[in-house]
DNA sequence: CGTGTTCTTGATGATCATCAAAGGTGGTGG
DNA sequence: CCACCACCTTTGATGATCATCAAGAACACG
């Protein structure tokens, strides 16, 4: 079952019910998760869900802020252009994650979807007021907004000091991470994004990135049983890549 | 006069005082900016003054995150380490800025003064204390959190997309925006940091920094008065090096 | 005035981008 | 249901960019 479908039938089974809102509310990731049971009613009431298909934007560079996201399903790519039409992905986004969150008045960078997905949006002039009234709502973009900038300032290190096969690595332990912090069971990890998606993550061109892992698939350090998924078989040695201690 | 002979007459002439403090308060990228004057001598109160030489950090990454900074005098560099002992540096900070706020436990990467510096110190015990007492506090650290992360995302997509020669125009004439945002006087730029420093920003090596530096001096597009400081003649010329619309 | 640090410049080579073409895969419509 | 088509992926050949190694020059500091 495809994920577009997945978002489908869970959207016309339960839109708008507490079993939807129960997920934005209690992922790890997520906007609500420190809030009690009557803010949380209060903020989910406001907020509407939709669904969305592939490759939709769910903002463009420069659109005027006027929502908040959260993924309830489905991954996006967070993308900078340059002026020659190049860009540069700067984050991916999956299930339970928030996105589109600024002070300013219009978005920094586009997200377009990668799969199918079921957003749950809230709009800003009822975000600024439970903001108003819900104080530690405001913490918790702040909580957010220093894990993001962690995130960025590790993804600057890998493709400032590392080789192509160590960003590669770096790339997929952390999609490994990201899976356990979702508790996914077992080892195949999903990886909607493209060998081009890849490479615009890692400053790289997707034929070195398609190289890349011909090269672990050969050495045995990873499998790949379908189109869109991988199997991590040599974690070490993909650390030792990323730690720099190749031989 | 240098920084460091600065940075101390000021102190000795004024610590604790409103001179200082003013100072601290006012910049545009100042925690204080958005507080009114009660709340801002109630911060002030709870802070204070210490004056570090050039190289001193800060704080090292894995630090317990004790303090809150504001550079009053100087310039600093943030920088995180590889495994291997190369290191990233992720950002530069000026008079004016505020360094090492976290809701974190420890400080994600290290700060290290290219300068002496005089330093407006808060712990973070008092902090939070305030921060519950003047909201307005935490809206302020997550202002500042999102305009970090659009730089370290700016970052990001130079060091991944462009030539040796990109970033560093890229560089210059973010030391410049800088320097305007700041109401520096004069054509004539302070750039503190070494040529390793520079390349460590742009994911370079210091041999490829120096030579651009001396393609840019040898085509007139930049003048180097004295050691440590940067004029730019064309900025025309770099501006079209970082767009990508190079010949 | 000597010493350590930073900067410059040159020579060489490795890594990765670019150009090119063919093989897969999934989805669509006949 | 099959065939076609668009898109993604793989693989190869070539060359440019930039790292590396090396040595000397300029500068700051004690």
């Amino acid at each position: 079952m495809n994920p577009l479908d997945a978002a489908r039938r869970l959207v016309g089974d339960a839109l708008g019910q507490d079993e939807i809102c129960g997920t934005c509310g209690s992922r790890v990731a997520g906007l609500c998760k420190p809030l009690d049971a009557a803010t949380l009613d209060d903020v989910l009431a406001e907020a509407e869900h939709v669904v969305f298909d592939a490759r939709d934007y769910l903002f463009q560079e420069g659109d005027r802020a006027g929502h908040v996201f959260t993924l309830v399903t489905g991954t996006a790519k967070l993308v900078r252009l340059l002026p020659d039409g190049r860009e540069q992905v700067v984050g991916f986004r999956f299930t339970g994650d928030v996105l589109g969150y600024t002070t300013g008045s219009t978005y920094p960078f586009a997200a377009q979807l990668l799969t199918g997905a079921t957003i749950c949006r809230l709009d800003r002039p009822r975000l600024d007021a439970l903001m108003r009234q819900y104080p530690a709502l405001e913490r918790r973009f702040l909580d957010l907004c220093i894990q993001e900038l962690a995130a960025t300032q590790d993804q600057l290190v890998t493709v400032g000091r590392r080789t192509a096969e160590a960003r590669l690595a770096a790339f997929l332990l952390s999609l490994a991470d990201n899976g356990q912090r979702r508790d996914r069971v077992g080892p195949v990890l999903e990886m909607p994004m493209t060998r081009a998606d890849i490479a615009d993550f890692l400053g790289l061109t997707l034929e070195t990135v398609s190289r890349g892992f011909t090269a672990f698939r050969r050495r045995g350090w990873i499998r790949e049983p379908s189109h869109g998924r991988v199997e991590l078989l040599k974690r070490g040695a993909l650390q030792e890549l990323t730690d720099g201690e190749a031989g």
